[in-house]
DNA sequence: ATGAAAGCGCTAACAG
DNA sequence: CTGTTAGCGCTTTCAT
């Protein structure tokens, strides 16, 4: 039922090696050859078998994806942008989805990815010693998408500057008393974002003369109810924050419900923004960081690509920019609510 | 750097024969044998090449999965917990993401999947006659996620049966007038819960002797902006509505929200009841239908793994049941907000 | 229990 | 421009 290339050969009256030639395009094929190759294979409705080709190429036309959690809006996002570079360009997609530490640990400990990838695309994930020798050692080209690295290729965004971005408005807004409700610092997963948006938050009140005061930050662990229990927690302590900086609109949404249930009006009694620009972020009104997702990883992925045939390429390293994008949470005459 | 079965075999003093043999696990490998296999494969830091087995075996150890869109909530979830189970039984996932209706087309009329994958999971789409042809085609195992279908093997819910449940709710509560916000009937996509969750709506009101009014249904598109400009249309007709049932909770946000700006008090005025139990449905205190989604595509990706010899086992149909989970957008009692 | 050998269906020199 | 041929690295009879 289903032909091979041979079959193609003899309705062409070629040999097996014309076809293959006619059908990858290549030249040194006379038109009225690849006329008849083409139209035989059509007619037997063939399609080479990958793995065929991929084992007497030695290429695999294929690229590996790592996710932490495919389930997230952050990610799902990103694999649906590589995907459509990979299928436009000729390339299968291998997702690994990793779940949880213990899937982080399976993965590297065996590198289900040997020998069937030409590519990786590794999402959100801050590598250790060993993580980056076991990618390393897979001898392909490695693209990091939202850390930096000085080892792989890599966009991101500059995310201590984003944080930068988001406190300032609340300074220019007068604010003075800036709760900032952070991921955990030394999660499991070892996400840097964390690092950097609580950096940039600490800097920018630096700049504008404002002390850091430690007990006006809260871990809301990038979750809606930790944000409600951080904005709880800041809200029982004295003297009281006028503006909050959730690291995500998750937490922010939740810190929106805290205010809420305790009686706070937003903005006009504590204005609150968030970061990623999550397509509900809209809905709450919220005040947030838009980041480039979806150019982060078309660009990262088309580089990959590109940089396919030389492994030498020294890693290149890019930064996409955020903007801020204000909304009724903090500013009350853009309020919708 | 990389080695091959017969370094192996050369450094364990056996044959290729004997290291396959030994380290598929198969029968009649002496136990000394077999452990010099796996001594040798470790030292050389040995992983088959699984397109030399592909080709040698004829079974691709993958499995397609095929989504309309994956950066959509409900799509990502039943990626996740598909690949959750072809990772733990070895098998590789290859993903195609449609994206648009010229995905679609693209994808049926090449078929890339064709010689690469031993089964495919399609998720939410209602196949035309040659889309069926198509799938029919492959000779491989198939199932579908969220539909019925008599000649493939399907796990879904009850779409009718579960719009009834949200609208019987309102029913319960003494609402007479209940606006239906829908999707389009005839989209590109050629989604089938549109016809199913309109008919339950009408199923149910007949039952519960109510006439259904035409002028109380609406198009929302599945969107949340959709669902806004559907309510405000209703609010705008005289003798409005006093509950409204949204086939999506995205819908119901935009109903939400135009109920608000239209300062309606949810749900004294107008009670609303989401469907799908998208995780953000709690902040937004919704009342709306949940379906096990993990569930579908695990219980349709075991099925088709253990269905994977034989190809002859005739379609099997599950049906998955749904709740209703009551929230404040329909119950005052409840209310968080 | 183990080995020899014949493919699997292509690609890629190499010849001509 | 086209054909021949030697692999690619495994799996799988078939012997032994």
């Amino acid at each position: 039922m289903t032909s091979s290339i041979e079959d193609v050969a003899k309705l062409a009256g070629v040999s097996i090696a014309t076809v293959s030639r006619s059908l990858r395009g290549l030249p040194d094929v006379a038109p009225a050859t690849r006329d008849r190759v083409l139209t035989a294979a059509r007619e037997l409705n063939y399609v080479a078998s990958p793995f065929a080709a991929r084992l007497a190429s030695g290429r695999t036309a294929t690229v590996g994806v790592v996710v932490p959690f495919v389930n997230r809006w952050f990610f799902a996002e990103i694999l649906g942008a590589v995907e459509a570079v990979l299928h436009d360009r000729g390339f299968d997609l291998l997702l690994y989805n990793l779940g949880d530490t213990a899937g982080r640990d399976r993965f590297f400990n065996t590198m289900p990815v040997r020998k069937r990838v030409d590519a990786l695309v590794v999402a959100s994930l801050v590598l250790t010693e060993s993580e980056t020798d076991a990618l390393l050692a897979l001898g392909i080209p490695i693209g990091l998408l939202g850390v930096g690295s000085p080892r792989f290729h890599s966009v991101r965004i500059d995310d201590a500057d984003a944080a930068s971005l988001a406190v300032q408005h609340l300074i220019d807004l007068g604010h003075r008393r800036i709760g900032l409700i952070g991921g955990d610092t030394d999660d499991p997963m070892r996400f840097t974002p964390p690092h950097h948006r609580r950096q940039g938050y600490i800097d920018v009140l630096r700049k504008a003369g404002i002390d850091y005061e430690p007990e006006l930050e809260v871990l809301g662990y990038f979750t809606v109810d930790g944000g409600e229990a951080a904005t709880k927690e800041l809200l029982a302590r004295p003297n009281r924050p006028t503006a909050l900086f959730a690291e995500s609109d998750e937490m922010a949404w939740g810190a929106l419900r805290a205010l809420r249930r305790a009686g706070l009006r937003v903005p006009q009694d504590v204005a609150v923004v968030g970061f990623d620009e999550h397509p509900v972020a809209e809905l709450f009104d919220l005040t947030t960081i838009a980041q480039p997702v979806v150019e982060q990883a078309t660009i990262l992925t088309s580089e990959l690509l590109q940089l396919m045939p030389d492994l030498s390429a020294r890693p290149h390293e890019e930064v996409l920019p955020t903007r801020l994008i204000v909304r009724g949470s903090t500013d009350p005459s853009r309020s919708v609510m």
